[in-house]
RNA sequence: GGCGCGUUCGUCUAGUGGCCCAGGACGCUGGCCUCUCACGCCGGAAACACGGGUUCGACUCCCGUACGCGCUACCA
């Protein structure tokens, strides 16, 4: 390969990485990844007001998290301000740019004027006009100024990556500001002087930016430097239909993480989300994804984020994780429960692997395991009411309860084969189906009326627990009890 | 308002002029499995925004309309 690919992630620390930065991060690793080039890493972080360190490490954490690991020294765009103020200053000299003295004050009430005329406002170079000395005199006077952007006559056409070509004419822009009065460089400069600093090929980012992309083109030109290739990949939408945001709920790439879902399956679900491998395969791992990535197979229409997709999928990532691995996953989510304590889960390593096997087939979400597996960490504290009704209705629940309590107490092999046979012998004896034992037994021990194979479950919770928890819960088949 | 971009089942998408009375996945739904719930399996409903061209033939190419989104700052 003649040129090595660089692209690079530009995030700005003033919030969470959410899933659209994410994906347009994954899809930059991925070129990367595909090409045997380097991703790198810029944090925008010249907006000193909204900028924090705090929210700088913790987008780290969740690129890390995610499995996007950058090459080379992460660029912080707050250092590179004298760069900034170089390419304004090399502009100027070149005529590229002009001096303008209006004050911010005059040009709003332009704009105002302007726009309810005629909708549309550009600068109108009232400074382009000013000769050397007014330019000299101004400068005596100390007049603040800004640096404007001189916009040639014609267009700026481009080959976009993912839409083709497009074409801007200059009538279009103005003369926007390159260096504001108080001596900062505005964003398009600093992008343009970061990504030929940083020797960036391709700027993959989100179409958001396909207007921005002729002035910076303009800049480059001036500068006399190699443009890079654009691709501009679609928003993410959410159900509204409006651009992803925290109107929408939780979309940081934390939130998901907290919400228990697994790096692999957001990496997965991200990467089929405004691109397609071009066959069948939904579920793709780390490495098909990155041979199969190409810039072809990205979409050109936005995509709205559907949770219920990520939740299906998620499922089959849990099912699909070695077993003593999904146990690691799993425990923090115990713990946080409060089901096992920090140090010492105090359940032995069997019984946690057999809790998550039994578990696995129905959970969406890691912390589905805390939510409807507690019964596992101890006796539960109450009994889907409905169920309970039902079961009392039915007026011999409770002889049949004490009845199952005696046989199993007497039971010595608990094994869930065995405990198969005694529930079933029981409901043979007592003249009632097996299911008017199992039901209200499930609900005993579990307090709910879904739970994995109870006598599996019954084998794995221990005689003790289940004769316990039988015991417990007599009372609550006496009709007029509270 | 101007400019830019976009428009295939509810959602993500396959489709690059005939293989498409449009395929897959999620969701929804009927059934099977079954001690419940899941998982799994089998089946179903469900889409080319609209109107003009071009062509022997258009989901695919061109033009227009409608709708949506983005940009339009001395924000990033």
């Amino acid at each position: 390969m003649a040129s090595t690919v660089r692209v690079r992630f530009a995030p700005s620390p003033t919030g969470a990485l959410h899933i659209g930065g994410a994906r347009t991060a994954l899809f930059n690793w991925l070129f990367a990844r595909h090409h045997g080039g380097r991703f790198l890493l810029r944090i925008e972080d010249t907006d000193a007001e909204r900028s924090s360190p705090e929210l700088t490490d913790q987008i780290l954490r969740s690129l890390r998290w995610l499995g996007l690991k950058w090459d080379e020294d992460i660029v912080f765009q707050s250092g590179r301000r004298s760069d900034h103020a170089r390419l304004c200053e090399t502009l100027l000299e070149t005529g590229a740019g002009y001096r303008c003295f209006c004050p911010p004050d005059v040009l709003s009430e332009k704009r105002r004027i302007q726009e309810s005329a005629t909708g549309g406002y550009r600068y109108d170079r009232t400074c382009l006009k000013l000769d050397e000395a007014d330019i000299q005199k101004r400068l005596q006077q100390e007049i603040p100024f800004a640096v404007r952007f001189r916009v040639p006559e014609g267009e700026t056409a481009f080959e976009d990556l993912v839409h083709g070509r497009i074409v801007f004419r200059h009538t279009e822009l103005d003369d926007f500001v390159l260096l504001r009065s108080d001596g900062s460089p505005v964003y398009q400069v600093a992008v343009v002087s970061d990504d030929h600093d940083m020797g960036i090929t391709h700027v993959i980012r989100g179409d958001d930016h396909l207007s921005n992309t002729p002035k910076q083109i303009l800049l480059y030109r001036a500068m006399g430097w190699d443009i890079p290739r654009f691709a501009h990949v679609p928003m993410i939408w959410g159900p509204d239909r409006k651009r992803l945001s925290k109107r929408h709920g939780a979309v940081s790439v934390e939130a998901y993480r907290e919400a228990g879902y697994l790096p692999e399956t957001l990496v997965n679900f991200l990467a089929l989300l405004g691109w397609s491998p071009g066959d069948d395969r939904e579920i793709l791992s780390f490495p098909e994804i990155v041979r199969s990535f190409s810039i072809p197979g990205i979409s050109k229409n936005p995509a709205v984020f559907d949770e219920k997709k990520l939740e299906w999928m998620n499922g089959q990532y849990v099912r699909s994780l070695p077993l003593p691995e999904l146990l690691d996953r799993v425990l923090p989510f115990l713990r946080n429960a409060g089901l096992v304590q920090e140090d010492d889960p105090g359940f032995s390593e069997e019984f946690l692997l057999r809790f998550v096997v039994m578990l696995r087939e129905r959970v969406r979400r890691l912390t589905d395991f805390a939510e409807t597996g507690a019964y596992f960490f101890r006796d539960p504290e109450s009994f889907d009411e409905t169920a309970v009704e039902k079961f009392r209705r039915n007026l011999r629940t409770g002889a049949l309860m004490e009845a199952l309590l005696q046989n199993l107490s007497r039971t010595e092999d608990w094994t869930d084969e065995t405990l198969e046979a005694v529930v079933r012998e029981s409901a043979a004896t007592l003249d009632v189906r097996a299911g008017d034992l199992i039901h209200p037994l499930r609900l005993v021990l579990t307090g709910q009326t879904a739970s994995p194979g109870l006598f599996e479950l019954m084998a794995v919770l221990g005689q003790e627990t289940v004769l316990r928890r039988l015991k417990r819960t007599l009372a609550l088949w006496t009709p007029n009890h509270p």
